[in-house]
Order: C-alpha cells, then sequence, then structure tokens
RNA sequence: CGGGGUGUGGCGCAGACUGGUAGCGCGCAGCGUUUGGGACGCUGAAGUCGGAGGUUCAAGUCCUCUCACCCCGACCA
C-alpha cells in the first residue's frame, strides 16, 4: 500500500499537512485561508477547552459573549492597536444591502468592545476585579497560511480583566500564564518557556506580554499562548475608570490573555511520528481502541463478547474507548489506522485471549514489540489500561521534554549563534542586552527571532552575545511559526 | 505583493513534444474467499480534461486570454 504521510525527516511541513489529513483533524476550505475543523479535530479542540475552562473557572473567571462586529471606531481608538491590527483587518462595509454608515470590523480581538462594556459596568472599586472570558471565533486576514498555526478564522477564548492596580493586573497576567503553562505541560504534555516578549514582538496595545513558547519536532519555536499586561492603555481609549476609597476617579489596569486552536497544531507538531499523531491521553478524544481478531465464524462471537466486556469495564472505569467491530478491514489495517490517528492505547482481543481469559495491550508512545504488553489478565484489564495511560502521558512529555533539551544550545557569540542555527536548529540561549534593531538585524540575517525573554534566568550575569554588554537578560532565539 | 509550480472520475497521477473514440493506481458499490501488523479475486458505478475564445474535417493535446489553487520569500495567536 501506498505511503500517505511523508516521513518527517523528508519533509516535516508536508509531513504536518498529511497527518493532519490523513488523521482527519481538518480540511481546507473552499475559502483561501480558512479551514474546517472535522469532527476528530474538534473533538481534540473540545479537550483543550474543557482543561483551559476548568482552570479559568477555578481561577475565579466567568464566561460571557461579546459580539461579532465592532465598530471601526472603537479599533481606531488606541493607538497601536489600530497600526498592529489594520492590515488584516476584515471590515464589513455592506448590510441588508445598503452602505453602512460606520463600517464594521469583523474582531481581529475584543479588548476594544469589551473595553467599551468595562466603562459602563465600572464604577467603584467595589465592582473590581473584573474576571471574563469568552470563548470566540476571530478573523485576521493573514497571507500565508497553515492549517491550526493560522487560518484567516480562527477559534480561541480571551480572557479579559480589569483590576484597580498594576500590581494587581501584573499578577492577573502572570497567573494565566501559570495557568497555561499548566495545562501545556500537564495536559497536552508540551514542555514550555515562560517569557516575556521583547518590545518587537510584545501585543500590539500592550505594556508587556508575555508567552509560552514550545519547540515544534522541527526544533521550530511555536508561541502557544499569550497573556498581556495591558497597563492604563485601553481603560485611557475607553474611559474604563473607577473611584477609589478616597473617591478619587482612576484608570483601571486591564489585561487579556489567549490560547487558540493553534494549541491542535502544537499538539501534532510536538508528539507525531512517521506513523502519524500521537496524542497525550489526557486530551485524546478516543483513549483506547479495541481491535477484536477472529479466523473462523465460530470464533467471531466468542470475541466480540469479550471485547464488548472490556469495552464496558473500560467505559464504567471513565476511559474513554471505541471497538473498532468493522469487518471489512483486517486487524493489520486496523493497528495501522488508529496508531495514524494518535490513540494512546490499543487493546487486542483474539481466540488466543478469550482461551487464556487475558488481553494485548499496546502504547502508542513506544514502537512495535517494545510497546506491547500480552497475557494481560481480563480481570485487571481497566486497572492496568489506567496506568498505561497514565504512564504514556509521562512518557510523552518526558520525550518532548528530552528532545527540546537536546536542541537548545547556550551560545556565547554571534558566530557561534549562526554555526549552531545552520547546522543544528533549536533554540539557542542567550545573553542578550540588544536593541529592537538589534533584533530585527538578526532575523533579516538568520531568520530567526527573539521568542522570549527569560522570567527568572538562573544563569546570573554574562556578556550578551551579539553586543558583549554585562547582562542578567537570558533570552530564547529561534526561527518560528 | 515578488519568484516557482499545478489544474484530467472522490484522491494521486499518465496522456500533451508528434491533434484521430479519455487511461492507470488507490478509494467507492455488489458478490465470494479472507482476518494475530496496511488481504485477494470477479463484476460494476463514476470524468462538461479549471473557464472563455480561436485554429482545424477533428483539440485533453496547438494559439490567445482568463480564473483558481499549491509551494518559496516580506507581516502575524
Amino acid at each position: 500500500m501506498a505511503e500517505k504521510i511523508t516521513p518527517r525527516s523528508e519533509d516535516f511541513s508536508r509531513w504536518y499537512l498529511d497527518v493532519i489529513r490523513e488523521a482527519e483533524l481538518a480540511e481546507n476550505s473552499p475559502v483561501r485561508g480558512c479551514m474546517v475543523i472535522r469532527p476528530y479535530g474538534y473533538e481534540l479542540w473540545e479537550g483543550v477547552k474543557a482543561g483551559l475552562d476548568r482552570r479559568f473557572k477555578e481561577t475565579g473567571h466567568k464566561n460571557a459573549y461579546f459580539p461579532l462586529f465592532i465598530p471601526m471606531s472603537f479599533i481606531q481608538k488606541e493607538n497601536e492597536h489600530v497600526e498592529g491590527f489594520s492590515p488584516e483587518l476584515a471590515i464589513v462595509t455592506i448590510g441588508g444591502g445598503k452602505e453602512l454608515e460606520e463600517p464594521l470590523v469583523v474582531r481581529p480581538t475584543s479588548e476594544t468592545i469589551i473595553g467599551h462594556m468595562y466603562s459602563r459596568w465600572i464604577q467603584s472599586y467595589r465592582d473590581l476585579p473584573v474576571l471574563i472570558n469568552q470563548w470566540a471565533n476571530v478573523v485576521r486576514w493573514e497571507l500565508r497560511t497553515r492549517p491550526f498555526l493560522r487560518t484567516m478564522e480562527f477559534l480561541w477564548q480571551e480572557g479579559h480583566t480589569a483590576h484597580a492596580t498594576a500590581e494587581e493586573a501584573m499578577e492577573e497576567t502572570l497567573r494565566m500564564l501559570d495557568v497555561y503553562a499548566d495545562f501545556a505541560i500537564n495536559d497536552a504534555a508540551i514542555p514550555v518557556i515562560k517569557g516575556r516578549k521583547s518590545e518587537r514582538e510584545k501585543f500590539a496595545g500592550a505594556v508587556a506580554s508575555y508567552t509560552i513558547e514550545a519547540m515544534m519536532g522541527n526544533g521550530w519555536a511555536l508561541q502557544a499562548g499569550t497573556s498581556h499586561y495591558l497597563g492604563t492603555n485601553f481603560a485611557r481609549a475607553f474611559e474604563i475608570t473607577y473611584l477609589d476609597r478616597n473617591n478619587e476617579l482612576q484608570y483601571c489596569h486591564t489585561t487579556s490573555w489567549g490560547v487558540s486552536t493553534r494549541m491542535v497544531g502544537a499538539i501534532v507538531m510536538v508528539h507525531g511520528d512517521d506513523q502519524g499523531l500521537r496524542l497525550p491521553p489526557v486530551l485524546a478524544p478516543i483513549q483506547v481502541v479495541i481491535v477484536p481478531i477472529w479466523r473462523k465464524e465460530a470464533e467471531r462471537s466468542q470475541v466480540l463478547e469479550v471485547t464488548q466486556q472490556v469495552k464496558t469495564a473500560l467505559a464504567d472505569a471513565g476511559i474513554r474507548v471505541h471497538l473498532d467491530d468493522r469487518e471489512e478491514q483486517t486487524p493489520g489495517f486496523k493497528f495501522n489506522d488508529w496508531e495514524m490517528r494518535g490513540v494512546p492505547l490499543r487493546v487486542e482481543i483474539g481466540p488466543r485471549d478469550v482461551k487464556q481469559q487475558s488481553v494485548v495491550l499496546a502504547r502508542r508512545d513506544k514502537p512495535g514489540k517494545e510497546g506491547k504488553e500480552f497475557g494481560v489478565p481480563l480481570t485487571g484489564a481497566a486497572t492496568r489500561v489506567k496506568e498505561l495511560l497514565r504512564e504514556v502521558q509521562k512518557s510523552l512529555l518526558e520525550q518532548a521534554t528530552a528532545f527540546r533539551d537536546a536542541h537548545t544550545h547556550y551560545v556565547r557569540s554571534y558566530e557561534e549563534f549562526k554555526e549552531v542555527l545552520n547546522e543544528e536548529g533549536g533554540f539557542l540561549r542567550v545573553h542578550w542586552a540588544g536593541t529592537s534593531e538589534d533584533e530585527a538585524r538578526i532575523q533579516e540575517e538568520t531568520k530567526a527571532t527573539l521568542r522570549c525573554l527569560l522570567l527568572e534566568p538562573p544563569e546570573g550575569e554574562g556578556e550578551c552575545f551579539l553586543t558583549g554588554k554585562k547582562t542578567d537578560q537570558v533570552a530564547i532565539f529561534a526561527r518560528a511559526y
């Protein structure tokens, strides 16, 4: 049978597109730059949503919904914000067959309209903080798109909070960055680096932007989530004010933070291998697939009876299980098919197993025989499956961490920087005291960008690899999506 | 927006230079044999050859125009 997935080593970008197509996560749409998220891909996104939403609720946030359309004038109220977004806005100028008096912007993000509402809702310090999140779609007119990583329309959540003081707002900004990191590491099994964006890379309108950066399987970086401290920029633009205890009018300090369907792309690119997807059990739509095997008609009913029992036992144990009883496919085909779709664990049940009252378990994170366990007693199967799911989750995180660490290099000079980047790629860890112009030059010459400045670098003081100046600031540079 | 490429059953492609009744693989449907790592046989359905115009007795093939998509570079969750 023809190979449907290009090997990763041959062409990573092609591999990524192949996996997304073959695993039926998403497909290109008739509209250029947009994608259709198919049920399996959407279930994965629902897993991401569930993990994040739970954490948002636990940290005191409520969900709400704001409109898709934003008056043009709102976007124009905050200077940097307009400049940052105007090239990528989709604008509605005709409605109901008539030219609109004021064009409506299809939201690229909702700071402005939410700011407008906050100015009405917030009067007193007693109204603060306001902690709201919304799940929504947004549109940015991108020229160069890639499924999940960058599409013209994408799904995300955007949190928007308002606080009395800068300290509180900053605390919130960093708290949500921690929430993102916790989700990425524990649910998505993606090791991420928390850091601050440089002036050049920060969000348009923010005072400071923070990021979680992940390394993809080709050594490139991906910003998997961002959290912004907006200072009083939007409060001033939208007059979000409150009276403090001394009856004095003050501007609120606001934050915003977002994670998008890009996270799905990250999961694909961090864990996937030449066989296809490898999904972390916490997020996998199907955690366990059962494949029945038989030769003769007599064996069929016996085998199916046992697979049905196991399915029930696993479902009762709270495991997302699927029984693949298709008769038109051979077991071998099913093995490959479900591996390609990234199901973490497979249960094989054939006549031999029925006789011994046992099952065969195969884990996705380890190839072939190495990942198989034979003769697992039927009675203890659910317990063993649960253990293995935990192990697979842990193992995926370990593998990704080991990969990232193996491809992260501390460099001391620009020469070394270029050499390592060319020969190995990956993350370049440097002491950094350069300017935005230096950053631009590095990008031009090497295509690497400053991904983030580490929050608490363990290195201590050193010399900037570019300028030689003493600094305790440590940065990660990398090629990025 | 600059550079490169491709449009032919659902998908991947051949056919084009040299014009002469549209073909292959996969997939799909039916039947039978199969089933512990991507099964096989037989039968069958399915294509205005991206679009428009032109040359010609005759155009998937030659000419002109046009549209769309993909890939590589400048901006971005």
